[in-house]
DNA sequence: GCACTTTATGTTTTT
DNA sequence: CATAAAGTGC
């Protein structure tokens, strides 16, 4: 590794007051974060205790933990903290729920959820809007604006709706013991403001904060890393005003603006020096973001050569755009003797990702998806975890119903209208309300047993969960719902048979994770709603990687392919009007920066949209970056193959690989 | 009233 | 293509 270069230095051991990093794309901002960690705890004597680094995802935190744990080899730092702004706010809550009204098991839930209660709450509302009414309301709240103001200050029919949701959701989730991932953030920030006591008790605790990506905060992280930082305002803040992208979920660049302002004694320093990309590649990023409003001027540049041209390709339709991407990468690949995990493919929509995983599975490449549905987002883990949380938390009235109904029991639509008309009118959980005689005499006594032999059967196990480890609850739960024969009932045997080994991986998961960290069944089930991937080190596994460009930020590859470069995808279609283009182009900016040896754009002339394909334009922002290091190929004057001569292209190619390099 | 089958419908990005 | 509402047998 190489030495530090003195900005770089001086920011690790500046701890006279508040430190602002501006760290340009690979710039050494992760490696300053680690190093300042293990200068805190080997020169300076920090107890690894007082130290929190919070990261943006659970990727990346544990990326730095790993780093960490590499820079202190031997000497493993007990009790430091490494975590989400979510995962921190998680532990806090916990440990002083009861202060908040809050039980401390209460429930996690997650945008689908949360999504379902909105169009609940917002009965007669259409499908499309109630996104809108959920974006609405998690905008509120991740400004820190109450329900009373939101109606106050609403501007239109849409906001006056919205608010109105937002008060009768913010009850329904008390009631269910349950928050939302906004909740995570604004219920520390108003336990701390309204209870000084636990403020200073936390500020105690954590006597010095890094935060990475710190451009991506918003109104209620913000609030939050200062009431965390105190007075003392021992704190590292790292980030790249090009590199903000998540403007869209309340990230406000206002709050890299208001930090010298907020901290008068602020100390600035910039990192400008690229250890990544090659000068073409740089120039490129350089050119493309100079289209932007610059908050910070910051001047890139690198040593490492001039580097290859960037290829841009231009594809007949979108499958022709993936079926090129995945030869090229072929190619190259056999051409430079080059590993498939150093590339990656970069996509602006999940979607996109379809074609190509199709395409690698066939050609046998072995390929890791990041990103995109949650391993904890699929039916069958959901049906469990709905188990796990009706487990530890009673009250939650949405796990109840998920539960009570997978697998079927008898217990339908209408005794569950009933019990919750019941539920309501007493003010009870569904769960607590079922055990009511009240309710006895509402509902006829062959719809009821089913019900109460259900409750009974949670009751029985809530004794053990509490107690046992979840290796051993969980497959007697299983057994007991019948789960296994369910799934093939009701999926062909293929598809059940994926699901079955999903719910074997969870349950694996499940007792790795509490035999290896000493945590109840309970424990867990709160840490499940904000874990996105099983644990897999992505980068000790040879495969070429598949990200969303706002997934692959803080990552980087060799070889970097970005696909759909095209108006209407990317800037997406959405974002074309208001000013949120800019966004757009920081979105490119962060995958062009991906790359350090060799970087290929590519794009189709026809994209299938919904039904019929739409005729498709080159993205802007491929001229943006300056024509003269970019080398087309492709397009109408080229002709294309058909499907069925590509595929026999892509056969021969993968023979010849075969030969060449075996293995 | 319950469970299962069909039909419509809809896609930015993440904690 | 996957989920979610309406429709049909029991």
């Amino acid at each position: 590794m190489s030495l530090l270069n003195p900005p770089q230095r001086e920011a690790i051991r500046y701890l006279d007051g508040p430190l602002l990093v501006l760290a340009g794309a690979g710039s050494g901002k992760t490696r300053v974060i680690t190093e300042k960690i293990a200068y805190l705890i080997e020169s300076c004597g920090f107890n690894p205790r007082n130290i929190a680094a919070i990261t943006f995802t659970n990727k990346a935190a544990k990326e730095m933990q790993e780093r960490v744990n590499k820079l202190l080899a031997g000497k493993p730092a007990q009790g430091l903290t490494i975590s989400t702004f979510h995962a921190l706010g998680v532990r806090i809550l916990r440990e002083e729920a009861v202060t908040l009204g809050y039980k401390p098991n209460f429930s996690i839930l997650d945008s689908s959820d949360c999504l379902a209660i909105v169009s609940e709450l917002a009965g007669s509302v259409d499908k499309a809007n109630i996104r809108k009414l959920q974006s609405l309301i998690s905008n509120w709240k991740s400004a820190l604006v109450s329900p009373d103001q939101a109606r106050k200050n609403a501007q239109d029919e849409t906001e006056t709706l919205a608010a109105n949701a937002f008060a009768s959701y913010s009850g329904t989730l008390q009631a269910y013991q349950a928050v939302d991932f906004d909740d995570l953030i604004a219920l520390p920030v108003a336990l701390f403001e309204n209870h000084p006591a636990v403020r200073d008790k936390w500020q105690n605790r954590l006597r010095y904060l890094l935060i990475d990506e710190y451009q991506d905060t918003n109104a209620s992280q913000y609030r939050m890393l200062r009431l965390l930082a105190g007075p003392r305002a021992a704190f590292t803040a790292v980030g790249d005003d090009d590199q903000a992208i998540y403007g869209w979920r309340g990230a406000d660049i206002e709050n890299l603006r208001g930090l010298p302002r907020d901290y008068p004694n602020l100390k600035v320093i910039k990192l400008e020096q690229n250890y990544r990309s090659t000068v073409r590649i740089l120039k490129a990023a350089n050119a493309l973001i100079a289209h932007n409003e610059k908050l910070f001027d910051k001047k890139l540049w690198s040593e490492l050569g001039h580097g290859d041209p960037i290829t841009v390709t231009v594809c007949g339709n979108s499958d022709q755009e993936a079926e090129s991407v995945v030869m090229k990468l072929q190619a190259h690949r056999f051409e430079h003797r080059a590993a498939f995990g150093d590339y990656a493919i970069l996509y602006r929509g999940n979607f996109q990702a379809r074609a190509l995983e199709q395409l690698l599975r066939n050609q046998r490449i072995p390929y890791l998806l990041s990103g995109g549905q949650s391993f904890f987002d699929k039916t069958e883990i959901k049906d469990l975890t709905s188990y796990l949380r009706l487990l530890a938390n009673n009250d939650d009235d949405p796990a109840f119903i998920r539960a009570v109904s997978t697998p079927r029991r008898g217990v339908g639509a209408s005794t569950l209208q009933a019990l919750g008309s019941y539920a309501g009118e007493r003010r009870l959980s569904l769960f607590a309300a079922a055990f009511e005689q009240g309710f006895a005499q509402r509902v006829p006594a062959r719809q009821l047993a089913p019900l109460l032999e259900f409750c009974e059967f949670i009751n029985r196990l809530q004794g053990r969960a509490g107690k046992e480890p979840a290796a051993q609850v969980m497959p007697d739960l299983l057994a007991a719902i019948g789960y296994e024969a369910w799934l093939f009932e009701h999926d062909e045997a293929r598809t059940a048979r994926i699901k079955l080994a999903n719910v074997q991986d969870f349950c694996d998961w499940l007792g790795k994770k509490g035999a290896e960290e000493n945590k109840t069944l309970f424990d867990l089930t709160q840490t499940i709603a904000l874990i996105n991937l099983l644990d897999k080190k992505d980068s000790e596994v040879d495969a070429v990687k598949l990200s969303t460009l706002h997934a692959a930020k803080g990552l980087e590859f060799k070889h970097v392919f970005l696909i759909g470069i095209e108006e209407g995808v990317l800037p997406h279609r959405e974002a074309q009007a208001d000013n949120r283009i800019e966004e757009e182009r920081r979105l490119m900016y962060v995958g062009i920066t991906r790359a350090q040896r060799s970087l290929h754009l590519s794009y189709a002339e026809k994209r299938k949209q919904g039904r019929e394909l739409i005729a498709c334009q080159a993205s802007r922002f491929i001229d943006e970056m300056g024509r003269e290091d970019l080398r087309f190929s492709g397009g109408k004057s080229e002709t294309i193959p058909d499907k069925a001569a590509t595929t026999d292209r892509l056969a021969a190619l993968k023979a010849m690989l075969g030969k060449a390099s075996p293995g």
